[in-house]
DNA sequence: GTCTATAGGTGGATAGAC
DNA sequence: GTCTATCCACCTATAGAC
């Protein structure tokens, strides 16, 4: 256990902002000057914690990832249905949009083609990890007659963490949290068992 | 009419060039450097036909909002009825993805923050006119019954448009286009009229 | 662990010749 | 319309004192 430090030492006041630069320009839209001169702090002593940019970015995906994954797991020791662990993760994403940002891993999505390796495969692991769990909620809701989809929960599970993506990147740039919240309601309508949609009109041959 | 010049004039390449760039590396993942190594050219001459950069993200948003309005026109002139002009519409994404690239403005808008207002103002209008397009193909196609769907039409066309540029963006990042297809595949099955989902099970009170 | 100082490179942009 | 040459601000990163 931490003994008697800061509650938030230096490193993590240096991840804590370059993570908000991260989400709200890009990783190639913001610089070591930046983090150091809001921090007063000199570029020398980011270096110092932070050798490379790069092991900057894999430091800020690895600690964004374990963030989710133990929200996630805390979702799942809770004991709420499977609807309302979707309107939960819903909520994390809309949070996330609220600070005026986009999650991390999207927007290291759009830098892809710039990114050094170790990032490459962080990120591609986040979507993965979500997928697995939204994959096995799905699951979980359709054997207990809360939930309503067809076809492999896995693909489901794809459809909505890049529609979410999608919407918050989209959202953002209107500056419209209710464009995201109006989306997201409409994914999470279309799964439950309770909605009032029209009843398909035919089935096929 | 065009006399006898080049069919792509040098300023054309350079756009063409650049607009790669972007879609693959995003605005600040590219420089004037870039582009003239590539083209044999100098930055001089890079300047002379775009003094800015600023102003070089200015014309690609507003060439690639044409070619995409009157690639929408062509559709509509094509006298398809509405699911296959939706079908046509995802396929216009997919080759941008099989391109290994992201949308030029979903790019953009994860770039956001950090653009000049000209090229801000530009992305969020290439969104609405996408939105307002497929809210009057949706509707169309809701009135002679060949979709289906609860709700207004906008509603709809800004779930598919989020969906979609969230679909390219992290299908992109696997270099799997076989996600973004399935997604899409899922989106347009569930606003066809001769699907075959579960009925509802219940409606509310 | 933080600093000063600086290296070595690249960014966008301009002047002026041809 | 394209070039050479250059400016200067900024970038990531390092050396070495404290």
């Amino acid at each position: 256990m931490r003994t008697q430090t800061a509650r938030t030492d230096t490193a993590d006041r240096m991840l804590d902002l370059a993570e908000r630069l991260v989400q709200t320009r890009g990783f190639n839209g913001f610089s070591y000057a930046d983090i150091a001169s809001a921090l007063e702090v000199t570029k020398a002593s980011l270096h110092y914690h932070f050798p490379t940019k790069a092991e900057l970015g894999r430091c800020l995906i690895e600690r964004y990832s374990n963030a989710f994954t133990a929200a996630l797991a805390a979702l799942d020791e809770s004991g709420v249905d499977a609807s309302e662990k979707l309107r939960a993760y819903v909520d994390i994403y809309a949070g996330v949009l609220r600070n005026e940002r986009m999650c991390l891993c999207g927007m290291l999505a759009a830098d892809y083609a710039t990114l050094p390796e170790p990032m490459k495969s962080a990120v591609t692991r986040f979507f993965e990890a979500n997928e697995r769990w939204l994959a096995a909620v799905l699951e979980q809701g359709r054997a207990a007659g809360d939930l309503q989809f067809a076809g492999p929960p896995l693909e489901v599970a794809r459809l909505l963490v890049s529609s979410l993506e999608g919407a918050m990147l989209v959202a953002r740039s209107f500056s419209d949290v209710s464009r995201f919240q109006s989306i997201a309601d409409r994914l999470l309508t279309d799964l439950s068992t309770t909605d009032s949609r029209p009843a398909p009109s035919a089935s096929r041959s």
